[in-house]
RNA sequence: CGGGGCGUAGCGCAGCCCGGCUAGCGCGUCUGCUUUGGGAGCAGAAGGUCGGAGGUUCGAAUCCUCUCGCCCCGACCA
């Protein structure tokens, strides 16, 4: 199971794919295009749900559950909405034996069948906002496929609100991108650029989309969150009304937002290294690993290192931690599993170190020699916690660091297309379509998102030349 | 759907071009002994409808026809 991974140079795409298998975090399902979520994938996910359902609660949010099954006919409601998803749809066609009268849609998305439960439950301008969030399996039939970032099924969260005024729902949908914006940063440890879509890569059916666009290790862009400001073509749609305080009919404003397993992609193609997964310390399964070092003829070194490591777990209190004592596995075989693992600290503790009272601590993130410290097994547990926070806190600027190192900002066409060969590409854009898609079509980049912060003052589009307001990163995305 | 590659032991592969004895190798697994501060050593053992169907032949993993599946690159996408 444990072989020598590919290095990032050579392969990333297999180098990628080989670090989930071998780290078991997913593996291929029998069917085409699905992938099995085995259980340290599902608790990295799980760490990541938590993190990001306190954030929806904290802001009013709640949780419910909607069918996986929609009519056909709701799909076809919303003009843009079919067009961008007919041709990724699971259909049933028959059920218990005999073919349905209106075949149903495997969810790909739940905007219209909510939209459907919310034109019932709305009546009043009392009873807005509506604020509800789902965590569900979703299916889109994906003609590429890969594990993560691109699967035919694929686990999210889907919030879906509504509102009595456009400008309620904006602010909304720039809320819910301030969370995902904040959980990247400070919960994965991935500088995301949060930002705007422009029309051509929109979400189907929405006003605007927003992103938070993050650079993975091959300098490739990954969209890992959206947020929808889905003005009222829903609620026109599914006709989502309310009788607002001066006794009109209005329609609601609604949004979408989500963020799916393909958080998981993003966080092992931004930190991984060729050693394997590099898991920031607030998000990993296991934030320290334990590897006691045990001569098996000397039985009293033996239980005199057993009980500092017991005594040492005592004092970790709310560490996620795990104790390795595999006898059977040499200590160098147990720190190569670990790392591939990616998690973020290690103890190694001996003969040797007892007779020093210390252990070593070695970081993830630092291999080898450099990584290493002593510290009094006394000082242990404190030193552990103070190191967890110095990895999460240099993981995140190493990203930081190594995006802006890759970010460039061309003045001439020329110059942007050998500049997008190597990462983002920061450029004015006059916000027409024929410069995108000449950008696209010429160089395989793609506009990722008009960042929200902007420096202003306009500038030339990079394509056409023409003034054009807003910095756009354009990118090659995954 | 277009282009490329691959299906042989749990995993990774060789053998195929040029048909021939009992289908090999590495890793892993199991047993035993020795080992433990960066992927342990030795000895032994288990493990196969060669993706499937048909055909050619005295004889097919190998040649022919059909078929199924997967991976990678593109178009599409969270």
């Amino acid at each position: 199971m444990f072989d020598k991974i590919v290095p990032r140079s050579e392969d990333y795409a297999k180098w990628y794919t080989q670090v989930i298998r071998q780290a078991e975090m997913a593996d291929y399902a029998p069917v085409r295009g699905c992938m099995v979520v085995r259980p340290y994938g599902y608790a990295l996910w799980e760490n990541v749900k938590e993190q990001l359902d306190t954030r929806f609660k904290e802001t009013g949010h709640q949780n419910a559950a909607f069918p996986l099954f929609i009519p056909m006919s709701f799909i076809e409601k919303e003009a843009e909405h079919v067009e961008g998803f007919k041709p990724e749809l699971a259909v049933v066609t028959h059920g218990g034996g005999k073919k349905l009268e209106e075949p149903l849609v495997v969810r790909p998305t739940s905007e219209t069948i909510i939209g459907y439960m919310y034109s019932q439950w709305i009546q009043s301008y009392r009873d807005l906002p509506v604020l509800i969030n789902q965590w569900a399996n979703v299916v889109r039939w994906e003609l590429r496929p890969r594990l993560f970032l691109r699967t035919m099924e694929f686990f999210w969260q889907e919030g879906h609100t509504a509102h009595a005024s456009h400008e309620e729902a904006e602010e909304e949908t720039l809320r819910i991108l301030d969370i995902y914006t904040d959980f990247a940063i400070n919960e994965a440890a991935i500088p995301v650029i949060p930002g705007r879509k422009s029309e051509s890569e929109k979400f189907p059916g929405a006003l605007t989309s927003y992103t938070i666009e993050a650079m993975m290790g091959d300098k490739r862009a990954l969209q890992a969150g959206t947020s929808h400001d889905l003005g009222q073509n829903f609620a026109k749609a599914f006709d989502i009304q309310y009788l607002d305080a001066k006794q009109k009919q209005q329609h609601c404003w609604t949004t979408s937002w989500g963020v799916s397993t393909r958080m998981i992609g993003a966080i092992i193609m931004a930190h991984g290294d060729d050693q394997g997964l590099v898991l920031p310390p607030r998000l990993a399964p296991t934030q320290l690993v334990i590897v006691p070092i045990v001569p098996k003829n000397r039985e009293d070194d033996k239980q005199a290192v057993m009980q500092a490591v017991d005594a040492i777990c005592e004092t970790l209190g709310s560490v996620r931690y795990h104790v390795d004592d595999r006898q059977e596995q040499s200590p160098g075989r147990r720190f190569n599993e670990w790392e591939l693992k990616g998690v973020p600290l290690r103890i190694e503790i001996g003969p040797r170190d007892l007779s020093n009272q210390q252990v070593v601590l070695a970081r993830r993130d630092i291999l080898g020699k450099e990584g290493k410290t002593f510290v009094p097994i006394a000082n242990a547990a404190e030193a552990v916690t103070q190191m967890l926070d110095t990895i999460q806190a240099d993981m995140l600027k190493r990203a930081t660091e190594f995006r802006d190192a890759n970010t460039f900002e061309p003045t001439t066409y020329a110059a942007f297309k050998e500049v997008i060969e190597n990462g983002f590409a920061r450029a004015h854009w006059c916000g027409d379509e024929a410069c995108e898609d000449k950008a696209r079509e010429e160089t395989q980049a793609t506009i990722r998102c008009i960042p929200i912060e902007q420096p202003g003052g306009g500038g030339e589009c990079i394509v056409c030349g023409k003034s054009a307001e807003d910095i756009t990163i354009f990118a090659r995305a995954y």
